[in-house]
DNA sequence: CTATAATCGAGACGGTACGTCACGTCTTGAT
DNA sequence: ATCAAGACGTGACGTACCGTCTCGATTATAG
C-alpha cells in the first residue's frame, strides 16, 4: 500500500533513505493522534520525523495520501481468527476489534476511514482495502460455521460484520466521549456480552418467535 | 447546545439579529454538505448565510464550535419510539438509525461527534448530549421490555445499543465506501435482519448453549 | 471650527451633553499623542472620553474630522505679538513656535497637517485655517516692520514664514529623532540664533545693528 | 537599511528571489503614491509586486516597517554639494531639499520621518540615517566656508540647518495647502531668497556681498 | 577516478483561510 | 433628540499551512 514502492528503483542516482518511510509513517501517525485532524501538518510531521519536506513528498502526493497511508500500513493489523467454534472465532474476533479500536492507531484508522468515504473523489485503494480487510474475516468464520451446522443459513453476513465492527467502534467512541479507560478486562466481558447476544439474542425464550418469517 | 447563550444579555446595545443563528447554521449545513470539510470556509458560511465574519464569530468561537453546533443542533432530530413491543420498538429504532446515518446531516454528525472524541478539550457539552440521545432510546426501550417480559434481565443495555447503532454507522459506512446507493427497501429489510439478530441470535438451536452462564 | 456648532440646536429632544465636545477632542488628543496614527482608533477615543460612539458620530463624521477638529481646537492657540520691534516680534514668534511644536498638541497638530496635505480630498476648512493661521502673523509683523523702516522692502515675506516656522518644525523633529528634551532655555538661545540669522539678512543696513550680540 | 538583512543566510535552503526586495519597495512606493495611506495596503503591494504575502511578511515585520524602509531607501538619494562657495553650496543644497520636499518620494520620506519620531519603539535606524543624510551636508558645507573665511564662528550650525530644512518643508507643505504647482522656476527663485536670508546673517562682513542682487 | 544523477536537509515561494480588529452604521431602552 | 451600549457588514491585518521550487550537500552507479 506504501506509495514509495513501486520498482526496486535500481539505477544511478542516491537510494532513498531506507528508514525514511517507517520514520514518517509513524510521525504521521502520531501527529495525528496527538493533534487530530486540524492540527495534522505536513510540516510537522516532517519536522517531528527529522525529514525535509521534499523527502515527504517524494513519497506521496499529498497531505492526504500520507496520512491514509500511515493508518492503512499501522491500523489493519488484524490476523486471521480460527479457533474451532463458531462462538471462538466470534470472541476473538471481537476482542480483537474492540482491542484494535481502542488503541489509538485503530482509532485513526477509523477516522481516516470515515474521511475517505466523505470524500469520494479519493475512494482509491483504501476503501478496497477497508472492506477486504474487514469484511472478509466474518465472511470466512460464518462460511466455516455454517459448515459446521453451528450456523444458520440464509442470514446475510453483512449484518453480523456491521454488529461487531459497529459495537467495537461505538463502544470506543462512548470510552472517549465519556471519559472512561476501559481495561482488558472490560474489553473481553463486552466482547463476551456482544457475542452472546449475537449468537443467541436478548429475547426471552417464550417470545422468540420465528426470526427470519 | 446553541453558544450563543452566555450572559443574560441585559437589554443594553442592540440585540443581536435574531434570525442569524438559524441562518449562519443553515448555511454552515449546506456548505459543509456541497464542500466538505476540505471546502468548508469560514468566509464562505458569512457570504452564505448574508452575514458578515464578525456576526460568526460573536457567536462561535472557531470553526470547529460552528461545525459541532451546526451538527448537534440538526443532526440528532431523533423522536422517541414506543410501539407497544420490544421486536417493533427496536425495529423502528434500527430503520430511524439507518436513516438518520445515511442521511447528509446524520452522517455529517456522525463525523463531527468522532472529532469531538479525538479532541478531549471540547468534549464539553456534546458528548453529553450524545450520550444522552442515543444511550436513553434503547435503555427505554429495554426498560420497558424487561417489564413486559420480552427480554432477558442481567444483560448490559449498553451493548444493545452499540450494535444497533454501530451496525447503522457501519452499514452507512460501507454503502459510501462501495458506491452503493441503498434504497428504502434496503435499509428496512437490512434493520430487520439486524433486529433479528440482536432478538434471536444466529446460532442454530441445537448448538445453543446458554448464553449467559 | 467645531462640527458640533451649528444652530443651537433649540428645540424638543434631550439637549446635548455640556461637556461632552471637551471631553472627546481632549480624548482624541491624548489618544494621538500616546499611541500615534495607527493605533489612533475612534473606540479608544470614545471609551477614554467616558462616552458612547454614537455621541461622537453625532459631531463629528469620521476619524479624520474629529483628529483635524481636535488638532484646530487644541493646536493653534499662537497669541498675536507686537513688541514694537521687528527682532522683538521675531523673537517671540520664533519662541512661540519653538514651544508650540515642542508640545504635545502643537507636535500633533503638525502631523494632522501634514496628513491633510497628503489627501487633497479633504483639505477644506482645514487647510485655510492652517494658511491664516500660520502666515498672517509673519505677514503683520514684517508690513510693520516695513513701515518703521526695519525692514527692507521687496523681499517675499513666505520665505521669512517659511524658514522660522520650518526651523521650529525641523528643531522639534530632531529633538523627537534624537531622544534629546529641549528644556525652555535651549528653546530661548535656539529662537535667539534663529532670528538673529533672520534678521541679518532682511534688516536694512541702517537699522543692522550687529547681528549676534 | 533594508531589514533584510538578518543571519548571513548560509547556502542552506532556497535563496531568496534576488529582484524581490527591489519590487516589494517599487510596489510599496506606487501605492503609497496613488493610494496614500489610507489605500496603502499589503495585500495591494504584493499583488502589484506579483508576489505572496509570505514573501513580504519574510522580509519586513509589518506595514510601517515596509514602508519607512521603501522611503528610505528612494526618498533619500540626496548627492553631495561641493561648488567651492559658501553661496553656491546653500543654494543648490537649498534647490535640491526644495525639489526633494517637492517630490513624491520626498514627500512621502518626510512623512514617514514624522511617523517615526512619534513611535518612540522604532526609532532604531532610520532616526539615525535621518541625522546623519540631513545633517552632515550643512555640517560639511559650513566647516568648509569657516576653513575659507566665508563663514562667521561660533554659530550653531544646527541652526542653519534646520532654517533651510524647514523652509523647504513649510514651502512644500504650503504648495499643498494651497493647491499650487509651483514648477522649476519658482523653487528656483524661492531658493535663492532663502539663502540670501540666511546668508546675510551668518557671513563674515568682508564677503558679504549685495544679498539681494 | 571522474561524471552523472537521484535524493537529502533546508527553507523561500505564490496562494488561501484563519481569527482579530477597526470602521462607520444601525438598533435598542433609558433619559 | 440624545445618550451608552453594543451588534452589524466590510475589509485589512499578520499568521500558518499547502504543495512547489530551488539551493548546496550527499551518495550511489556508470563510464
Amino acid at each position: 500500500m506504501t506509495s514509495g514502492e513501486g520498482p526496486p528503483r535500481r539505477g544511478r542516482g542516491r537510494p532513498r533513505t531506507p528508514g525514511a518511510e517507517e520514520k514518517i509513517l509513524n510521525a504521521a501517525l502520531d501527529e495525528y493522534g496527538e493533534r487530530g485532524w486540524a492540527g495534522f501538518t505536513m510540516d510537522g510531521v516532517a519536522r517531528r520525523a527529522g525529514v525535509g519536506k521534499s523527502t515527504v513528498y517524494l513519497r506521496w502526493p499529498d497531505k492526504d495520501a500520507l496520512l491514509t497511508d500511515a493508518v492503512t500500513n499501522r491500523g489493519m493489523e488484524l490476523t486471521a481468527v480460527d479457533t474451532g467454534s463458531l462462538e471462538g472465532d466470534l470472541r476473538q474476533l471481537a476482542v480483537n476489534m474492540l482491542r484494535h479500536f481502542h488503541s489509538p492507531g485503530g482509532w485513526a484508522s477509523m477516522r481516516v476511514t470515515f474521511d475517505c468515504a466523505s470524500s469520494p473523489e479519493r475512494l482509491g485503494d483504501f476503501s478496497e482495502a477497508v472492506s477486504q480487510v474487514h469484511g472478509r474475516q466474518v465472511e470466512q468464520i460464518c462460511l466455516r460455521a455454517i459448515e459446521r451446522g453451528e450456523m444458520i443459513e440464509d442470514f446475510p453476513l453483512g449484518a453480523v460484520t456491521e454488529a461487531i465492527y459497529g459495537a467495537a467502534m461505538v463502544n470506543s467512541l462512548s470510552e472517549r466521549l465519556e471519559g472512561r479507560t476501559d481495561d482488558d478486562e472490560a474489553i473481553d466481558t463486552r466482547a463476551a456480552f456482544v457475542v452472546a447476544m449475537v449468537l443467541g439474542g436478548i429475547a426471552t425464550p417464550q417470545t422468540r418467535s420465528t426470526p427470519h418469517s
